[in-house]
DNA sequence: AAAATACTGGAACAATCATTCCGAAAAGAG
DNA sequence: CTCTTTTCGGAATGATTGTTCCAGTATTTT
C-alpha cells in the first residue's frame, strides 16, 4: 500500500555515534547530527524522538561495540595473555585514526551533571562489569599458579580498571600509542 | 577621588573555578556564574573581560593549586615515599566531599574541541610536567637501588601517570576513595 | 559639597539551541 | 492511475545562550 519501509537505520544511528563520540552529548548541536546522519529533521524526530533518546542510543550501540573486547578476558586460557590482548584492544580502539580519539563512555561521564540520569547509571554499569571480568580472571590466574598468591586481586583490578580509564583521557591528548603499548608490556610483567 | 578598589578578586575567581569544576565549560551558564560569584554583570565583564578569559583564569588558579602536590615528587628522598605521598593527595583532592569530583583539568580535555586551542595547550602542558616528575624521581629512586635496575622507568612513569588519570575519572563514577588508596599501596609495592 | 570612580540592575541584542508543524515530493501497492 | 505512506525542506516557536549598554546608586577623595 506504500512507500517501503525506511533509510539505513542502523547505519544512520551509527553516523549519530560517531558525532556524539567525538563532540559529547551538549557539544553536538542538531545540525551537526542531520548533516552526519544525512536524513531530514522530520525524520530523526520520527524515528528517534529525541536527542536524548539518540544519545542513549547510540551509547548502547557503542557499548555493544566496546564489549567485544571483554570476550578476551572472559574466554581467556591465561591471564596474562587474556589482559595483554583485551588492552591491545583497546588501545587500539582508543587511538585509532578513523574513529574520535578516546571512548564515548568517558567522554560522556564528565558531561552529564546528575548521577541519577539514566545515561550515568549506564555508564556506572559499564565500567562495574568491566573490573568483575578483570577480577575474575585474575583469580582464575592465581588458582593456576599464574599468578602469585600473596598477590591482592582486588587491588589489582582496580588498577587494571583505573588504567583502562587513564588511557581513554590519554588518548585525547595524543601523544601517540606506542607509550601506552609499551606500558602495558610492563605492567603485565609485574603482575 | 574615587570608590576604593574592587571586591575580592581572588575569592570571586574562585568561587567561578568551582563551578566550571563541576560543569565544564559549556555546561555553565553565565547565569550558573554570576550567581555563584555573586557579583553583577557588569562588573563581571569589567574585570574578567569574556566567559573564556575567565576559564582560562579559572583554570590557571585551579593548576595552581594543584601543583603544589606535585611538590612531593620534586623534593621526595625517597621515590617510593614521594610517590605514595602525591597519590595521597591526589586521591584526597579528587574524591573530597567538599569541592567538585574529579579534576578540573581532565574534566575539559574531552571537552573542549580544537587541540590548539590555549586551553588545550595548558591541560597538555600540565600533564607533560607531571610525566617528566614521575620519571625524574623513579630514575632517582632506580641510582639509589630503591628500585630494581631491570625497571624501565620509562614505562612505569607512564603507567603512574594514566593511572593519575584514571583515578580522575574513577572519582566521577565516586566509587568510594578506600578502593584507590588501597590499590595504590598494592602498585608502589610492585615498583 | 563636589567630583570621580566602583558597582548594580535590568533592558536589549543577536545568535543558537531543540523541537514542532505543515505542505509538497517521492515511491511502492492495489 | 490512485491510494497510502515515507521522506523532505523550510518556516515558526520558545527557550537559552553570551554579550553590550546605560541609567542609577554607592562610596571615597579632594
Amino acid at each position: 500500500m506504500a512507500r517501503t519501509k525506511e533509510f539505513d537505520r542502523a547505519q544512520v544511528l551509527h553516523k549519530a555515534m560517531l558525532v556524539f563520540w567525538e563532540k559529547g552529548y551538549d557539544g553536538t548541536s542538531m545540525a551537526d547530527l542531520l548533516e552526519a546522519m544525512g536524513i531530514s529533521r522530520s525524520s530523526m524526530y520520527e524515528t528517534f524522538t529525541d536527542k536524548h533518546a539518540l544519545y542513549l542510543e547510540a551509547a548502547q550501540l557503542y557499548r555493544r561495540n566496546s564489549q567485544e573486547k571483554r570476550r578476551f578476558l572472559l574466554e581467556a586460557e591465561s591471564a596474562k595473555e587474556g589482559i595483554r590482548q583485551y588492552f591491545e584492544r583497546h588501545i587500539d580502539g582508543s587511538f585509532r585514526e578513523d574513529t574520535p580519539m578516546g571512548c564515548l563512555v568517558t567522554n560522556t561521564i564528565v558531561n552529564v551533571d546528575s548521577p541519577e540520569d539514566e545515561i550515568n547509571v549506564l555508564m556506572r554499569t559499564h565500567f562495574e562489569e568491566l573490573g568483575t571480568a578483570f577480577r575474575e580472571l585474575l583469580k582464575r590466574g592465581q588458582e593456576s599458579g599464574e599468578i602469585a598468591a600473596d598477590r591482592n586481586i582486588e587491588d589489582l583490578a582496580y588498577m587494571l580498571l583505573t588504567i583502562n580509564h587513564g588511557i581513554n583521557v590519554a588518548a585525547k591528548l595524543n601523544n601517540g600509542r606506542g607509550r601506552a603499548e609499551s606500558m602495558i608490556h610492563t605492567v603485565i610483567g609485574m603482575l
